[in-house]
DNA sequence: ATATTTTTATATCGGTCTGATATATAATTT
DNA sequence: AAATTATATATCAGACCGATATAAAAATAT
């Protein structure tokens, strides 16, 4: 299930433009998937190759036009086999976790500072996730309820963990986490 | 911080081979980080090349031997440093969300099907973190136990939300989807 | 009115990563 | 003795990411 395909799914729903496209990965996707123009660009132009999606530009001087997508009869069979074939995966790739493994390493400055960003970072994601559901308002499918849902229980787990588990990382005297930090720690042999 | 960065860093707690390496990304990171042997054995040349890390090769006939890696002073100053510079991400990309998105165009045994199998990757996962503990004991950094419980924490939240409202979406039949059916009765006269 | 900023909109490119594949020995199990 | 699993390195096409370039239209500020 690559991005080509998501952006086929997107079409199937309604019509739209890359930009438009990138927008709905920013709102209805934000939690558990991100695609750039970089990948969707592309993959327009090769559903269109493939006659999966229509494009309709519209031209306006010398400059790439607005070009407008819309799924074709071929496309929707396309992702609903899609739909019933793929194997999904679910991934984590997380520099954030990284950093809490190697936590001894850093300075303790650091380490809070690593922290605040991440919790204001899950906050904004919970502001986003529940913008986006007053966005939609009653209009929201079973889908977009159920994903939502889960974007948000994640994130609170994620926000309460934090919170009752930061002390143990910066409050860390037991190990050679002997910080005030001095950068001249030479090896001594 | 890309993979061979991380590489560096597990370089510099133990000497491994690549082949431990991967090991290590599958055991102690298994939740929030993997890598295949296609970034790591470029990464270990790289850092080799750089200076960051040796390598000693035990040569084996005409095959290519078993190298054992070690961070070199220069490597071990170049990881705290990223562990200081590094803006930390943290990103999730769910093929299964984007699934559970379009719920409504899958047929619900399918749908079913996906369902069982993510909550029994969820309990794979959860007896991953709970043996590697195990297999740790006593000696796990402050890092490590808190990633390990930040894991268990995320998984939990998981299968508690799977559990708890998964029926919303297959008690909604495929096509016919008339949302009537809600927490609240519509009408019992 | 005019200048500035934000939003809309397409496009490319180098570098990184993924997943599949190939190869071969050592250790363990059947 | 055979089969299987674990150890171990390596490559490569294709997918993806982040940065960058470009520019009109709309909104906002002065």
């Amino acid at each position: 299930m690559d991005v080509k395909t998501i952006c086929l799914g997107v079409l199937c729903t309604r019509e739209a433009t890359g930009y438009d496209i990138k927008k709905h990965f920013e709102t209805a996707f934000s939690h558990f998937f991100l695609a750039g123009f970089g990948s969707i660009y592309p993959a327009l132009a090769e559903l269109s190759d493939a006659g999966l999606v229509t494009c309709e530009e519209q031209a306006s001087g010398g400059r790439p036009g607005r070009k407008v997508y819309r799924a074709t009869e071929a496309g929707r069979e396309a992702f609903l086999n899609a739909l019933r074939e793929t194997e999904p995966r679910h991934k984590v790739r997380s520099e954030f976790l990284v950093l809490m493994y190697f936590a001894q390493l850093m300075p303790t400055d650091r380490l809070k500072a690593v922290l605040d960003q991440r919790a204001a970072e899950i906050q904004d994601m919970l502001a986003g996730v529940d913008q986006f559901e007053a966005s939609q308002g009653r209009a929201m499918s079973q889908g977009e309820r159920f994903v939502s849902g889960y974007g948000r229980a994640l994130l609170v787990a994620a926000r309460d963990y934090l919170d009752h588990h930061r002390h143990l990382l910066e409050e860390c005297e037991a190990r050679g986490c002997d910080d005030t930090n001095s950068e001249a720690l030479p090896a001594s042999a």
